[in-house]
DNA sequence: GCAACCTCTGAGCGGGCTCTGAGCCGGCGC
DNA sequence: GCGCCGGCTCAGAGCCCGCTCAGAGGTTGC
């Protein structure tokens, strides 16, 4: 289990399950370990015909689907498995100057879209945010908002306050933050960090984690008991500001 | 559930029964996809005929109907519905330079219709419309008023005021607003509002949400308190005034 | 048939965001 | 005590994102 906080759940309490389909094997396999580090159970397929297939016997909750697959268009994918499982959320990743008109008005369905390349953290918040909305998780009630100690975030309405005084994020820091607050008390390296936070495609050291993390604490913890905290030679910890 | 609003619902509690007859498969998985979204229980039939044997077992309480179906006319089949469930709402969807003398004795008798190209956001809001109006759903009460801190809006009459001073919009604009006040607090990707606002045809680019965002934020939020905020590298948000 | 309005495209610009590099500090080991 | 290493912070360059303006084309209404 990645989180202190129970890993995600369907409403019967089984894990959440989760069909990732795309032909590349390496992001696939990327994928698919990212998912299963929050918990779920994961599957994939590495065409269309195959998930389906697949989808027949596993039963998701969720798929993960590449629009740019080899035998079929995803729109008509997506066509076919509503057919059969008409509440089944989908998340599809798409290049970035792909031709998006062929998923014109998904996102008014409730699914929604990636585009490559993105982060982990990325893909694992928009799935959770999905399955939060079509109410097939435990957590529906707790909704969108993250709370550690005095401090909040807001996924939905991207907010975040400590205190209750607003703090305002950019992307990065927002990405950032969330993502520590999904694994309180637990130490993340800032390896892990860079592979959460930053785009799998990213070239840069993992001195940025070191710079966001300080541009953080100025926002969150200046002036005020610390939140987040330095592990010399392991990475970063957030943990409410003890008493 | 796609809005801080509870889902509609039927007087009994059950949601509202939606069937989408089109052959146009996209078209009607986008539809379909859509009222979903809302929290409906939606089904679909590609003709008439699947459309009538679909009707007398799923007992829809309204149907969104293409009045261009390959096997039958539009509207002998709004008669054989009607035959049998005389209380049904229909929404019709029409080509833009339909014979419109045949459309206008249909909305004479409590039905309405969009014409293609429509976006989502306008098909729901009319189809909402339809059912608040013949007394099918509890939010009957509610009627049509959406009503953020000082500005509000009303679908009915198409007015909308802040503080009280009435602001008169384009239909875009208008459509745009409707579509933040739904989902107030939440932030909405330029796609999303794409998907919902525009058409769903439409090919061009995010850069218009960026211009009409502009329009009304020159309209609402000019020398007050701003409601309308953006998200960078996300969205737009509407939020009360003020603190 | 003309005028007013609406919608969208394109371009320019301003500013925030992201990342690089360098210098500094403090802890820890030699 | 000295040097090294890991982490922190500052400053700055470049880029990208979002905002706005101006204008073309289309549509509506008179």
């Amino acid at each position: 289990m990645n989180t202190r906080n129970a890993a995600l759940t369907r409403s019967d309490g089984t894990p959440v399950r989760v069909l990732v389909v795309d032909d590349e094997p390496d992001l696939a396999e990327v994928v698919t370990g990212a998912l299963r580090y929050e918990g779920w159970d994961v599957r994939s397929a590495g065409s269309a015909d195959a998930a389906l297939r697949e989808a027949r016997t596993f039963r998701p909750d969720a798929v993960v689907l590449d629009i740019m697959l080899p035998d079929r268009d995803g729109l008509s994918v997506l066509r076919d498995l509503r057919a059969e499982q008409p509440h089944v959320c989908v998340l599809f990743l798409t290049a970035r100057d792909a031709v998006e008109d062929r998923i014109n008005g998904i996102t008014a369905g409730g699914d929604d879209y990636v585009t490559k390349p993105f982060s982990l953290g990325e893909l694992v918040a928009r799935l959770q945010g999905l399955l939060r909305r079509a109410g097939m998780t435990r957590e529906r009630a707790a909704g969108s908002l993250l709370v550690v100690g005095d401090l909040e975030l807001d996924e939905d309405a991207h907010e975040v306050t400590r205190g209750g005084d607003p703090i305002d994020l950019s992307p990065t820091e927002f990405q950032l933050l969330r993502c520590l607050m999904r694994h309180t008390r637990r130490v993340l390296s800032k390896t892990q960090l860079l592979d959460l936070v930053w785009s799998y495609d990213f070239g840069g050291q993992a001195h940025v984690v070191e710079l966001y993390i300080s541009y953080l604490r100025k926002k969150i913890d200046s002036g005020r008991a610390p939140m987040i905290h330095t592990v010399r030679g392991t990475g970063y910890v957030l943990r409410p500001a003890h008493r």
